[in-house]
DNA sequence: GGCTAGCACTCTACGTCCTCGAGTGCTAAA
DNA sequence: TTTAGCACTCGAGGACGTAGAGTGCTAGCC
C-alpha cells in the first residue's frame, strides 16, 4: 500500500470527517470550500480519483461525490488520528453515574451510559480468567438436592449457579462442607482447579466427594467458560443510523446482538498493549457485522483484565471521539471495580 | 355496541383471519370465494359496509379491501375465540426446553422458545408479592463492611444484592448473624418483615441492630418493589412483522422494551380469573405501545402469583394460537417453579 | 324484502418519460 | 502543476398514463 502524499491524507481526513457527520456523499467543491486548502475543486477532483485508485475513496454512482471505503476508517483510525479531549463536564457525568450505584451495577450502568452518550448500541461484561482467584465459597441449601453456589472472586464478581447432588444432604451437613471447602480454596485461582489439585484438598470431607467435585466443576465451568454476566444496552439506537433505516438491513444486526455468545465473542478482551481494539466493517468475523464497526476497551486491576465495554454502530462512526471516551469510560470502571 | 347478527360475525370473523396471515385488505370477493358462505360478493360488500358502519372494518383508501380495526379484534377475542388445540408434538418441545435447563434459568428459557415460536419478542418475569415466604437466608461477606445478601425463597427464586454495612463485621461474626437471622426469619412471609416484628425477632442480636436492620430493608425493597429479573428475548422479532417495516415505527417501540421498567409494568400479574390478559393497540397505556398487542399469561404456584409471561407483536395476530400456547406455557411453568 | 348481476367509478401501483441539478472527468491554457 | 471551462452522466423527483383491484349503486330477480 503506497504512502499517501500530505495533500492526499489532509484531503481523506476532510472527508472523512465530513461524512462521518453528514452521512452523504462529499463532494470537490464542499471539500476545496470548507477547509481553506487553497486549491480548486479540479485539483481537489484530481486528487479524489487518485484516492480512489488506491482503494480509499469510491462512488455510491457517477455524479455523485464520495465516501470513504473502510480501507481509509483504517488509515484514519491507524495514523490520522488527534488526542480527542473529552470536555471535563463529560467526564464528570460520566463518573457520576458510575460511582453513584450499588457497585454490582457498575458495569451494566456503564453500558447504560455509553449508548445514551453515544446513540450506538453499547455492550460490556466482567472478565473472569484462569487467574482469577476465589476468596469465599458459599453453599445455600435450596431442596434437599439442590444447593446455589455462590462465589467471591478476586475481581468482587460473584456468580450463582445451581448444583445438582446425587445425594441429598442435609443443610447443616452442607454448611459445614460449605466452610470447609471456602477454607481449602480461598486464595487459589480458577487454573488450579483442576480434579488433581481437588483430589488433595478434600481429604476428609470424603463422605461428601461426589457434591465437592460436583462443586468445583460448577466453579472451573462457570467462571471460565460461560463470561459472567454479559449487558448490552441501546440497541435500538442503531435504527436511529441512517445506513440502518432499511430493516432488511438492521435486523439481522439486532439479532445478532442478542445472542449472547455474538456479544461474548466482540468482548473478548485485549492485551495491556492493546486495550482499545477496533474492528472495521468486513473486518468483523461475525457476517451480520460486517457492515459495523466494533470498539472495544480493556479495563484492568492490576495487570489483569478486569472486564471490557464497547459499542457497535455504523462504520461511519466518529472514532476518535469514541475512542477516547471508551478509553476514558475504562479507566473509570478499572478505577470502579478495583477498589471496592 | 349493538349485536351482530350471525352472518355479520361470521363475515368478520373470515375477514379477520385472513388479513392476519396476509397482512393486506381483504376484499368482498375474496370473502365469499374462501368460505362457502352462500352469498355473492355484493352481499358481502353490503355487510362490510355495515361493519365498518359499526367501527369494526376500515378502508385503508377507495378501492381496496377491508382491514379489522381493534374494536374488531376486541370482538374477536371476547367472544369469537374457539378452542385452540395445541399440537401435542409442540407442547413436548415446550416441555422439553423449560425442563431440560438448570431451575433457575427456566423462565428465561421460556421467555426465549416463546420468542422462537411466535416470531413476536417474548417477556417474563418471576414474580414476588407480600405474600412471599423466606426459607433461608445467607450473608455472604464480600469485604468488611459489604455482604452479599442471597434469600431463598418460597417460590424457589432468589436475589443477590449487596448490603453495606456501616460498620466493619467479621467474616465469622457475619456467618453467626447469618444462620442468626435465617433461624428467625425463616418461614416469614415479606409483609410480616416490618421493621416492628424484627424488633422483636432481633432480641440478642442487639449488637449488630444496624447490619440487620440494613439486610430487612434491603429483603422488603429488593423483593417487593424491583420485581426480580426480567426478560425478554427476540425483540428483533418485531422487525420481521410487514407492519413495523419502517424503522420509524419500530424505534419507539423497541426503544421501549429496552426499558426495565416498561416491561415490568406489562407483566403486571393478573388474578386467577384473569390469567390472561389481552391488551390490544391503544388499550396498551404507554404511548409507544399503541400500535401493538400485548397478551401476557400469570401463572400461580398454590394460589398466589409466582410469574408472567407474555408477548408483544403488532395488533394482527394470532390471537387464538398464541393465547393457547401463553396459556400451556403458564400451567408448565407453574409445574416447573412450582415443585423444585 | 333480501339477494345479486352488472356497471360505472375511484384509487393505487407501476412503468415511462422528462427535467433539474449535482458532481464528475477531460482538455487546454495559465 | 494548477485551474477554468465544459460536456457528460446519473439519480431524484415530478407528470402522465395505464392496469387492476375493489367498491357502491341500481335495477331486476326470487
Amino acid at each position: 500500500m503506497p504512502e499517501l502524499d500530505t495533500r492526499k491524507r489532509e484531503i481523506l481526513r476532510l472527508i472523512i470527517d465530513d461524512y462521518v457527520l453528514t452521512a452523504e456523499p462529499i463532494g470537490s467543491e464542499a471539500v476545496s470550500a470548507r477547509h481553506r486548502l487553497g486549491v480548486s475543486p479540479a485539483t481537489v477532483r484530481n486528487e479524489m480519483a487518485g484516492l480512489e485508485e488506491l482503494g480509499y475513496l469510491r462512488q455510491p454512482h457517477t455524479s455523485a461525490g464520495r465516501v470513504p471505503t473502510e480501507q481509509a476508517y483504517r488509515i484514519y483510525v491507524d495514523s490520522m488520528l488527534g488526542e480527542e479531549h473529552l470536555p471535563s463536564w463529560e467526564r464528570a457525568r460520566l463518573r457520576r453515574t458510575l460511582f453513584g450505584v450499588q457497585p454490582e451495577r457498575t458495569v451494566e450502568q456503564a453500558a447504560h451510559a455509553l449508548a445514551s452518550v453515544t446513540n450506538f448500541a453499547a455492550v460490556a461484561a466482567s472478565v473472569t480468567t484462569g487467574e482469577t482467584r476465589i476468596r469465599h465459597l458459599q453453599l445455600v441449601p435450596l431442596t434437599p438436592r439442590r444447593a446455589l453456589v455462590v462465589a467471591v472472586t478476586d475481581e468482587g464478581v460473584f456468580e450463582g449457579t445451581t448444583a445438582e447432588f446425587a445425594e441429598p444432604i442435609q443443610p447443616d451437613d452442607l454448611d459445614r462442607l460449605s466452610h470447609e471447602i471456602s477454607r481449602r480454596i480461598g486464595g487459589m485461582s480458577l487454573h488450579d482447579l483442576t480434579p488433581r489439585t481437588l483430589d488433595a484438598v478434600i481429604g476428609d470431607a470424603a463422605r461428601y466427594q461426589r457434591v465437592v467435585d460436583e462443586v468445583a466443576r460448577l466453579l472451573r465451568e462457570h467462571l471460565t467458560q460461560t463470561p459472567g454476566p454479559v449487558y448490552s444496552e441501546g440497541k435500538a439506537n442503531i435504527l436511529k443510523q441512517p445506513e440502518f433505516q432499511d430493516v432488511r438491513r438492521a435486523q439481522p444486526v439486532l439479532s445478532a446482538l442478542e445472542q449472547r455468545d455474538v456479544v461474548v465473542e466482540l468482548l473478548r478482551p485485549g492485551s495491556e498493549e492493546d486495550r482499545v481494539r477496533i474492528t472495521i466493517g468486513r473486518e468483523n468475523k461475525r457476517e451480520e457485522m460486517k457492515e459495523c464497526s466494533v470498539i472495544t476497551a480493556t479495563y484492568f486491576v492490576g495487570d489483569r483484565p478486569a472486564g471490557v465495554v464497547g459499542i457497535v454502530g455504523p462504520t461511519r462512526m466518529q472514532y476518535g471521539k469514541v475512542i477516547s471516551l471508551l478509553s476514558f469510560l475504562a479507566d473509570s470502571l478499572a478505577e470502579a471495580v478495583g477498589q471496592p
